[in-house]
DNA sequence: TATTGTTATACTCTATAACTATA
DNA sequence: TATAGTTATAGAGTATAACAATA
């Protein structure tokens, strides 16, 4: 299958102190930012893959379909799929036909567009759902038992600072 | 090419709070916790990866490799290119191989052991790499300019207890 | 014409396992 | 025998572009 991780620390050589190009502490301090906080996500990432892999014989991509479709309750179109994973169509092709065909879920024709469809999780499909959603939650919740409720509250907001700050950004 | 993004959202999903199943406050506030910073990390990401290619028409994987042989100073043999970007050996043999041919990494032989190579960048490479994590570094700053610098502080302190500790864990 | 979804093709990255050459 | 690296094979995920059916 297809586990991820990355290294993650090598960029850290790029800061090299020179007299005309001068690395700023500000740079320094974003670039470290940086890097511990792919390291993080990395690690935690690799071990939800290789769990989700080995308990449930799944992927991560297929989890987040499934997951869209248990939240949006009645179903979603391909097109819809495609916007919330962020991906484009034809791989919302191929990762439904993969659950499809284990029966997790199924494509309905859409009665006022005959070009459309409605993917619903099957009942197998949302039972294996609400099982892999409880374990993903234990796992997450062991990963981050390290830190206190307090330093989880600053981490949420501060990273929500981040995230809208990103997002308020031009996209290239 | 090799473009990635996650939906990140969805698994919200799986909180629901049930009579049997009771789902703590932990458990929300470690959930949200968690897709708050795949949620960041992805974007950057992405928003990395989309230029790299752009601007230098290359990927992470390449550029990680290249770090670590700018890191190394003297060349690194491929066993242990695998070991620092995590990855088996096929793919440091493929993704050398790349390099090599665009003329930015070298495979000298090893004088105490003919099995081995040592693979250095060129000078090119060396050119092309710095270029690189110059840009990289400015793209990073920009990214994390809507932080002030006590926040970013509060981050890397924080984040370094969450990887500590998530190292200390069991792999699986 | 525009939109929905599929199909075809290609590429990167990943893994495992068999294999070669050297220790 | 064990180790360093390559090759062969396989599979997931991604993208783009051409295509079919329907609006």
């Amino acid at each position: 299958m297809t586990p991820k991780a990355r290294s993650a620390q090598s960029v850290v050589s790029a800061i090299q102190p020179d007299a005309e190009t001068r690395v700023t502490n500000d740079h320094h301090q974003s670039l470290r930012l940086w890097l511990r906080l792919l390291a993080c996500t990395n690690r935690i990432e690799t071990r939800i893959r290789q769990r989700l892999l080995a308990n449930f014989d799944t992927t991560l991509p297929r989890f987040d379909l499934m997951a869209q479709l248990e939240r949006a309750g009645d179903g979603l179109k391909m097109g819809e799929l495609s916007q919330r994973l962020m991906v484009t169509g034809g791989n919302v092709t191929g990762i439904t036909d993969m659950l499809e065909k284990d029966g997790l879920v199924v494509r309905e024709t859409d009665a006022t567009d005959r070009r459309a469809f409605r993917v619903k999780l099957t009942a197998a499909g949302l039972r294996q759902f609400r099982r892999m959603a409880a374990a993903h939650e234990q796992w997450i919740v062991m990963l981050f038992k390290g830190l206190t409720t307090k330093q989880k509250e600053q981490l949420v907001r501060l990273l929500g600072e981040l995230k809208s700050y990103i997002g308020s950004q031009p996209d290239s």
